[in-house]
RNA sequence: GCCGAAGUGGCGGAAUGGCAGACGCGACGGUCUCAAAAACCGUUGGGCAUUAACGCCCGUGUGGGUUCGAAUCCCACCUUCGGCACCA
């Protein structure tokens, strides 16, 4: 359907063309384009920058609905600071490199470059058609050289300063990805991207030292972050203290101790058995050849099973003994040494001292296989009875040599106290948080500038020497070897060292780097000898306003924080943070179900087809509240369709037959009161991301104007007053009817670089109060009174209602409480 | 299992200690029309009661509590969603 084209009637009678937007939309799009409008410069006088800044998108192909909800209501916010007065920087770009084009370009047979620019194109025009404020001067694109050769020059600056290193350990191998991916990216045990369940592979990899920065990664006091994600970032940091204890096993292992980890020491006299993760270094040493066999198959059967079977709580724990003996320091017990896959060789030490009556995990462990239960913290009136289940609690320490009697607590200070003093262990601090796996095993990413050399070793690319270009083409047929093996032209190189035959890394790294510091570059976009101007940066970062998914929680967003703290420990940077403020917004739904282009789609062009940009942007921010995402409904939107309606038909009235009528005092001052109560709670609840009751308030505001039209008595100054605040406080939420209303109400520069109108909460406040009267809690009356009315008028005027009166009837007043300018409650006992 | 958020009309939601249901959708009735759509006007939480009017009772997941007053604060539980999960 398009919408008609017809004059329309309205209730002034003027005849006037119908609100089309299908014609005004990109009309104006072309115009802010070839104006510059957004076009931000580093300082203008007078005015206070504001960095609004989006996460940037994968260019996937086109502009789905998501992308609308995430980006239509951060560019009305981005709006609202500009009209408040600010010089805001709204850029735009694409996270270009990644598996997706990579994936289609094996599918299809396209060239993953010439795919991922295409669709960069496309989304550009289709954000264009959203009507966003970005300032596309400043677009970037990560796949290209001049963006990608500056993760290698960090790559290199971060390994000068040992915050990159190249270790071999365990990995997580996504077989349907064909590459290792980090901890990060590893929800459930399957990949984050594909959903396949991940597999242990053992192979040298790329890391950035992310763990350096544990502890000032949990200090986020001075950002304004919703509490959730600094909480999920609390979470997955998982900072513990406790105590790593050395087992003495000596006797079957000379010179070597079992190095545990707890954080529970005041139960170390509990200890019954020590297990072993089966990648534990000391497996080997330790296994007494009776018990070889077992152990093997027990270790090749671990390394084979997915890490979902792994680390699922279901799994049953199982074990086999070592044959080997270790030594508890505290008490001089032998405790037999077993391996057993409950353990995790990431975590701790690799190992743990085995407690069965404190620690669930130990306790079925010991049931299964008959270790010896011993209480060292007595629960609460305890009578030295067996235990049915461990108990974790604190208690008292019995059992316990020269602590017991002590309450744990206290305990677990003086067994740590008496460890570090013989020099058997120390207190620890361990963290969930492990070092980012940066290598990855795909064609389309940035090449990690690294040369192996057989003479000289692992040789840094020389500064002068980057960017490592990306070779055009490549064969990308996964094989589980980096695609870039296979190029002989981009493997074989020459040693910058020694200028011997030497090869190139051939692993590409992980996108997280590449959108660790973007929001840096669009601050020196085209920037060719250095990745930014620090000077820029200065002026606009940290960034002031960050918007997007949540999750982003304990990826992208914890990346960026490391990055910004390793360029500010390289002087990179001046600052601690890199986003001062973040506002997640939820997830958009339609009918209460997930969005999904089979079986529950929503496509935006017919939408805009239909009804129009600003007609979509304002019922996606008026469907609840941005943070907690919305519910779609076809018929929904009619209702912002109506109401621009309304707007574009009330902003054009003739207003000059106004004047000529008498004003009527109370109709005006009604009218400059709803014109400075909306003003007021418009910009309050836009500066919240409150779109939805902002919209809502403009559509009150909207109806109270046509009610005074119809009614009379209004001046036409009043009039012109009240409609233009209309407009300007629309603006940021729709941006074209607004921009075309005003330059047909006769105003020659956009509205979009106007101020937002200013409103007098003394002209905003009502001259009445409606006070509602409750005997006993229960609404009886409302009474209008004036808005100045004392205590005792207001209890006077309340005693006097007949419809209270009736209440007050048989009994006895015993409390009368006044809230000002709201209620009087008349307390009564019956009787 | 642990941590977090949320439960309000037929629907999306508003109200964060003071008139529950703003605003909107939908529905119903009306105006206009040959008719329909659109547009506009009116009604719309449930129940009781009435010719009509004045009214009354119930109601924000469940149960309790605090308070003159609770959707809002506290305790317990239920449900849904999100995150983490053999973390020693």
């Amino acid at each position: 359907m398009t919408i008609a084209k017809q004059g329309q009637q309205t209730t002034s009678g003027a005849t006037q063309d119908r609100y089309d937007p299908g014609e005004i939309e990109p009309k104006w799009q072309q115009r802010w384009a070839e104006a510059g409008i957004y076009r931000v410069e580093d300082s203008v006088p007078g005015k206070e920058n504001w960095f609004a800044l989006t996460m940037f998108p994968y260019p996937s192909g086109d502009v789905h609905i998501g992308h609308w909800f995430a980006y239509a209501p951060a560019d009305a916010h981005a709006r609202f600071k500009r009209m408040q007065g600010f010089n805001v920087l709204h850029p735009q770009g694409f996270d270009a490199f990644g598996l997706p084009a990579e994936n289609a370009a094996i599918a299809r047979n396209v060239d993953p470059r010439e795919w991922t620019l295409s669709n960069v194109a496309n989304m550009r025009r289709q954000f264009n058609r959203m009507g966003n404020s970005y300032d596309w001067s400043r677009n970037l694109v990560t796949c290209t050289p001049e963006y990608y050769h500056w993760n290698q020059y960090f790559f290199l600056k971060f390994l000068e300063a040992g915050l990159t290193y190249r270790a071999s350990g365990t990995a997580n191998w996504c077989p349907t990805d064909q590459t290792t991916i980090a901890n990060e990216q590893v929800k459930d045990g399957a990949c984050e991207r594909c959903g396949t369940p991940v597999i242990r592979r053992e192979m040298p990899q790329w890391f950035f030292r992310i763990t350096k920065y544990a502890d000032e990664l949990l200090e986020m006091d001075d950002i304004q972050w919703p509490e959730k994600i600094k909480l999920m970032q609390r979470n997955w940091i998982g900072r513990s203290t406790g105590v790593t204890l050395g087992f003495d096993v000596d006797e079957f292992a000379p010179g070597e101790k079992i190095e545990t980890f707890t954080t529970r020491i005041d139960t170390v006299f509990g200890v019954t058995f020590v297990v072993l993760a089966p990648e534990h270094p000391l497996v080997e040493k330790l296994t007494q050849p009776g018990q070889r066999e077992a152990v093997e198959s027990y270790v090749n059967n671990a390394r084979s099973a997915s890490e979902i079977e792994r680390t699922s709580t279901e799994r049953e724990k199982t074990g086999v003994p070592t044959g080997a003996y270790a030594v508890n320091p505290l008490n001089s017990e032998r405790v037999p040494v077993l391996v057993g896959d409950y353990v995790l060789a990431t975590y701790g030490t690799g190992a743990v001292m085995g407690v069965p009556a404190h620690d669930e995990r130990d306790f079925v462990f010991a049931k299964k296989y008959g270790l010896p239960i011993r209480v060292v913290v007595a629960p609460p009136g305890w009578d030295g009875s067996e235990l049915d289940e461990a108990y974790i609690a604190p208690g008292t320490q019995v059992n316990s040599g020269e602590f017991d009697g002590l309450p744990s607590a206290e305990g677990m200070e003086h067994i740590a106290d008496k460890i570090e003093a013989n020099g058997w262990g120390h207190r620890t601090v361990t963290y969930h948080l492990r070092d980012w796996l940066i290598s990855r095993q795909r064609y389309w990413g940035t090449p990690i500038p690294i040369i192996y050399c057989d003479n000289c070793g692992t040789v840094p690319v020389p500064e002068k020497d980057l960017p490592v270009l990306l070779p055009d083409e490549a064969n990308f047929k996964p094989t589980g070897q980096s695609p870039l093996t296979m190029d002989p032209a981009f493997l074989n190189t020459t040693c910058p060292t020694c200028g011997g035959d030497a090869t190139r890394e051939t692993d590409t790294m992980d996108t997280f780097v590449d959108s660790s510091w973007y929001h840096l570059r669009f601050t020196s976009p085209g920037e060719s000898e250095q990745p930014f101007s620090p000077e820029r940066v200065k002026k606009w970062v940290p960034v002031h306003q960050y918007m997007g998914g949540a999750e982003h929680a304990v990826m992208h967003l914890l990346y960026s924080r490391f990055y910004n703290k390793a360029l500010r420990d390289l002087g990179f940077v001046k600052f601690d943070e890199p986003y001062t403020r973040l506002f997640n917004q939820g997830l958009l739904i339609k009918d209460h179900k997930k969005i999904s282009k089979r079986s529950n789609p929503l496509n935006p062009e017919p939408v805009i087809e239909r009804y129009g940009a600003d007609t979509l942007r304002c019922y996606l921010m008026f469907l609840g509240p941005w943070d907690q995402g919305g519910d779609w409904s076809d018929s929904g939107i009619n209702g912002i369709s109506r109401w621009l309606n309304r707007v574009w038909d009330l902003s054009q009235r003739d207003a000059s037959h106004l004047s000529k009528a008498q004003p009527d005092e109370s109709a005006m001052k009604a009218l400059t009161r709803a014109a400075h109560s909306t003003t007021g709670r418009v910009v309050g609840e836009l500066a919240e991301f409150k779109f939805n009751t902002a919209i809502a308030a403009l559509m009150e505001y909207t109806n109270e104007l046509n009610r005074l039209w119809d009614n009379g008595g209004i001046s036409s100054a009043e009039w012109q007053d009240a409609v233009e605040r209309l407009m300007l406080l629309a603006a940021p939420m729709a941006p074209h009817i607004t921009e075309e209303l005003w330059e047909r109400t006769g105003h020659s520069s956009s509205i979009h670089l106007e101020s937002l109108p200013g409103w007098d909460d003394s002209l905003a406040a009502a001259e009445t109060l409606t006070i509602v009267v409750q005997v006993n809690g229960k609404v009886r009356d409302t009474l209008d009174l004036p808005a100045d009315v004392s205590e005792d008028d207001a209890i006077t005027a309340a005693m006097d209602s007949e419809k209270v009166q009736r209440h007050l009837e048989g009994g006895t007043l015993i409390k009368k409480i006044y809230v000002p300018g709201r209620l009087v409650n008349l307390v009564m006992r019956p009787g």
